[in-house]
DNA sequence: TGCTCTATTTAGACTATGTCTAAATATCGG
DNA sequence: CCGATATTTAGACATAGTCTAAATAGAGCA
């Protein structure tokens, strides 16, 4: 495994426009690195074996800061975070990103292709999400 | 707008092997007919309004046992509820259902079609979501 | 009807996770 | 080194979900 050094962790975090300070290359160490898809919570839990003093608040804002310098992508994917949708059969969602809404989108209104020729898996059902802006109403 | 009877609900309740409580029918009388999406919380909100002396666990009881008989269906889409992924460029992802896991797609994997022709929405992203089981490391 | 067994509901304690604040600390430019 | 600014901190607070033991309601039956 290539070991991140220090020192490309702060190249990175200064080519992004964020100043490096200890604890913001303790928690990029972790986070830039992991292939894991980590919570908030998480990192946090993580970093501070490393780094034991570091507080909460400072973990999450500099999750933050990375995500608002594209250092991260924030994915609502977070297990046990669930919505109710009575209507049950396969459908994709549109997530307005001003008021948060979803709504959905009929199958047959997209078109996904290659999904059986995913390897290693046993797909149980899949579906699109997109996000964006309604145009009108 | 058509409006479900207490009958046709206690009917619903019924196929699908459920005994209709009082608790049970209010419940499903918002959340069987709603496109708003709304988590646990929200449905407890909502059904208080109508039915005040409802308790919290209740609520969320009957929307699991709703879930469980198909009812209903659970989307990892609540905003708040976010998970960080390093990977900033567009992909796809798999959420292994045993572990839980999430895993990155490579955008070439899949192919989504017709995603230009959604009428009324100015698409920021878009992802696919796939959830299954591995069939191997 | 009244009894008993089971299913359902309840209040509220508990946990986990995210937000906020004011104070303390660290860093930068001069 | 100094003052100004940026960063971090502890811990209070808020929110959402889980759990438990006790209370209640309903079904089947004598």
């Amino acid at each position: 495994m290539s070991k991140t050094t220090a020192a490309d962790l702060i190249d990175r975090l200064e080519r992004a426009g964020i100043r490096p300070s200890a604890q913001r290359v303790a928690i990029a160490g972790y986070v830039l690195a992991t292939s894991e898809h980590p919570s908030a919570d998480e990192v946090w839990q993580r970093v501070k074996t490393d780094f034991p003093m570091v507080s909460r608040a400072t973990v999450y804002n500099t999750l933050q800061l990375f995500t608002e310098h594209g250092l991260l992508r924030q994915l609502v994917l977070a297990e046990g975070c669930v919505v109710f949708d009575p209507h049950v059969a396969p459908h994709h969602h549109f997530v307005d990103d001003v008021t948060g809404r979803i709504e959905d989108i009929p199958w047959s209104a997209l078109r996904v292709g290659k999904v059986d020729q995913l390897e290693g898996v046993d797909v149980r059902e899949y579906m699109v999400v997109v996000r964006g802006r309604r145009t009108r109403g």
